[in-house]
DNA sequence: GTAATTCCTATTAAATCGATAGGATTAATA
DNA sequence: TATTAATCCTATCGATTTAATAGGAATTAC
């Protein structure tokens, strides 16, 4: 399941990027368009701010803006920030690797040959997708 | 993640494709083969049963065995029952579809999109495996 | 100096997950 | 028929994670 974090995170970063405006986007906004708990989202913009995707002006007349053009914000980076982990397991994660515990010999384990299919054909989604897609309408 | 119930159900069940005898596969050699605590595992194959993925036989010298021929057993099925929904969100689900309570919109959302592609990139991969694909080495 | 905003830390309530406990039921076989 | 060995079933528990809230500190516009 996604995570609520990952799904207002989205909505938000989307919100942002059709605002358009060089004014920043106030968490306040963007918690009443897009139904989304204000305390809540503020620490998921913060999460963004930190990892660079967002920049912010505090104060009054303060918010949030891209720090990169939308085409240039790649899934990939944005559903790690948010969500973790693209595979579903760490054993076959390319930035969140573990061995597992049980589980010998991983090429010979079906669930891991199995999982590698899933996580690239899900990391082929993610890189062809950016911010600016999401965005268009 | 991926949930241990559902590791653990794929690598039972390959256990008891690659073992092609006539006698019943115990719980208990699974368990120990595979390294997955006993009790859990019951637990596991039960449900794996009760959706017609497995037979049984009670008593002494009994066991699991396999249904169908492992080259038609999907792991869109055996994902579904294990794991439950394939997709991220309800709103993009096939089989346990629901709408957001927010999102007006589905078409408007940009989450609702993105999710789509990725249910669908992922059901690409699950639709051409079957569990022949998994115990074959 | 006041109002409005982001920033930061801590806490909580609920849900889910992984595992365990304890026996009831069934069947082979000596 | 008694014993043993297996599945079947229900309930429960502890730990973790998730979603959300609380309360204020710091900063800035006016």
């Amino acid at each position: 399941m996604l995570s609520k974090k990952t799904k207002y995170g989205l909505k938000a970063l989307t919100y942002i990027a059709r605002s358009e405006s060089d004014i920043p986007v106030q968490v306040g906004a963007i918690a009443k368009h897009e139904q989304i708990p204000q305390k809540f989202l503020e620490s998921i913009l913060l999460t963004l701010r930190k990892s660079g995707f967002l920049g912010s002006k505090k104060g009054k007349h303060g918010g949030y803006y891209l720090r990169k053009d939308p085409k240039d914000i790649l899934m990939t980076e944005v559903m790690r920030v948010l969500e973790g982990p693209i595979a579903m397991v760490p054993c076959v994660s390319l930035n969140f690797y573990e061995k597992c515990d049980d589980c010998p010999d991983e090429d010979a384990c079906s669930v891991h040959k199995l999982m590698i299919q899933v996580r690239d054909s899900t990391l082929n989604v993610f890189r062809n997708t950016t911010l600016a897609d999401l965005s268009s309408k």
